[in-house]
DNA sequence: AGATTTGTATTGATTTTATCAATACCAGCC
DNA sequence: GGCTGGTATTGATAAAATCAATACAAATCT
């Protein structure tokens, strides 16, 4: 027995016509016949009466008919269960975001998002990379936004916008006076960095290493905010590299780099098994239109890696 | 997507291992593994978190596997059905028997069989062959008992006995005094026939054409009933040929012919739609069980048909 | 009664699909 | 590092569904 045989005694009881039953099924006429003689044999029992003309279903062959109608419709339903789970955007998630990226982009977008689907909500965290990674592979988590790549099997990336890093230098800096910075140009010292386990200090590290240099700190701060870093930029303790979105481009320290910028890629994570393939769209959708439009990726950039 | 991916998701969920998975689905491993993947390809969908050790099901997984085991469920529910309906016997049942077999096989069998199987009862009608066939076939009858052969497409037989054909002659008759009659011997002069429509008088007539003979009569007097035939004969108004069952072989005006004897061959019938084969086969022993033992064919008998 | 139409079955070739055996891969473990 | 338990991949083979063509069968129309 097989799912089309259901199909084909089923079409053939409502057109009571091995011709048009078939079309409906999109095979010919043999094929059709042949299946529902197959079935019969090996359910051992006649479904239909080809005595009379229209044919008709035999008594045995009407509950026969009728389970199948019942089966098909299950099967249907099992199908359509997956679409609507994948379409559906309603539900509690939880949502895990770095700390150098949730109190600059999530006010940007998150309240809109919410009004706009009331039966959506959030449980969102601050958490790092490696954190957010390992909660979406425990199920702790349902949703990351994060800096990509991650390079993790388990974990699905959808990439949403490429944000400038840029270079926060206080006046007394040399670079002060330039319009844009070269990458090339930057010495090493005096160069104020994130504590241990923030993606961005990765990817300032990266940066560094090259261009061939290596961090030699006077003063060793490690802040875990990027607000402190600020702070002490602007009080003159040396200067910093920043990602665009937590300063803004017309705060009067800050300096975009030359040709090709640095840029990190933020990236909506996920676990492979989560199949809510709408509300990620819609996720990305929101993102997108909250945040500058020279974040859409141009050729003139180059990805920076954390890791 | 078909029946047997079903299984196989299923019987993947109960052993969380492909491998006791596909011996219970008596397959390979590779061949479950496919048919795994193929499933969650059309459905685009993960069933199955292969990242850990035992695999688990996926939260969309869980859905559709649960629904799998729902459809399979109701598969062999069809399944079962055809059988239950074959293997049960209770219900109510109309039953044509034809005038020259009802009131002498009935009696031997009917109430005994009623007894064993509470659940089932008869409506039953005296008609004539053709009338049977044709209720059969417009439904207006589930079982016919009548003498084959049928030679419709429709019917199906399910031959019982072979009832020997007898003389019947009163004392007045040159027959009388023999001990078996030859039926080449028969005189056509004087036999008394029952009404046209019986198939019994198409059987007679069968026997002399046969014999190169054409029924003679002096007396033309035909009757709807094989006793208003013995009567006659008992009052010297000729004589008779006689199913065995209507007279027993006690009677002294009953002669047999000499071998081979002629017989009628006494069948169930019922449309090829009837699928009830559990109480055909109770009815036929019934019937076996219930007619004396010379009844079942041998070999030194001519089956004589009635069309 | 033949001719035509309508509906179903049969046949042989072709394509598709499921299945297998063999083996590669892969992660965890002594 | 080799071993083990579990899964995936590959190429060959067997089984099936399907098709086009056509035969057959019954009903309808001249």
């Amino acid at each position: 027995m097989n799912i089309q045989q259901l199909e084909y005694i089923v079409a053939l009881d409502e057109h009571r016509n091995h011709v048009k039953a078939a079309q409906q099924c999109h095979v010919t006429q043999p094929t059709l016949s042949m299946m529902v003689k197959k079935l019969e044999e090996e359910l051992d029992v006649m479904i239909f009466d080809r005595s009379t003309l229209p044919l008709k279903p035999t008594p045995a062959g009407e509950t026969v008919i009728n389970k199948a109608r019942n089966i098909l419709k299950e099967i249907k339903s099992l199908r359509d269960s997956v679409k609507i789970e994948k379409d559906t955007i309603e539900g509690e998630f939880r949502l895990g975001v770095i700390p150098t990226l949730a109190p600059y982009l999530l006010p940007r977008f998150l309240n809109e998002f919410l009004q706009k689907h009331p039966g959506t909500s959030f449980t969102v965290t601050e958490l790092q990379t490696q954190e957010i990674v390992s909660q979406l592979k425990s199920n702790k988590l349902d949703l990351g936004i994060l800096v990509s790549p991650l390079d993790d099997k388990e974990i699905r990336e959808i990439p949403i916008f490429y944000e400038p890093i840029l270079l926060y230098t206080s006046e007394k800096m040399k670079y002060y006076k330039q319009d844009r910075v070269s990458l090339k140009s930057l010495t090493y010292d005096n160069l104020l960095l994130l504590e241990e386990g923030h993606c961005f200090r990765g990817q300032v590290e990266n940066l560094c290493t090259s261009m061939g240099r290596k961090v030699v700190h006077q003063l060793n701060y490690q802040s875990g905010s990027l607000e402190t870093l600020k702070a002490m930029v602007d009080n003159d303790y040396g200067y910093t590299l920043i990602p665009e979105l937590a300063v803004g481009t017309k705060n009067k320290n800050v300096r975009h780099f030359t040709s090709p910028e640095p840029v990190r890629e933020v990236s909506l994570a996920v676990h492979h098994n989560f199949i809510k393939e709408r509300l990620l769209q819609k996720l990305r959708d929101a993102i997108l239109k909250a945040i500058p439009a020279h974040f859409k990726k141009n050729e003139k950039v180059v990805r920076v890696r954390w890791n």
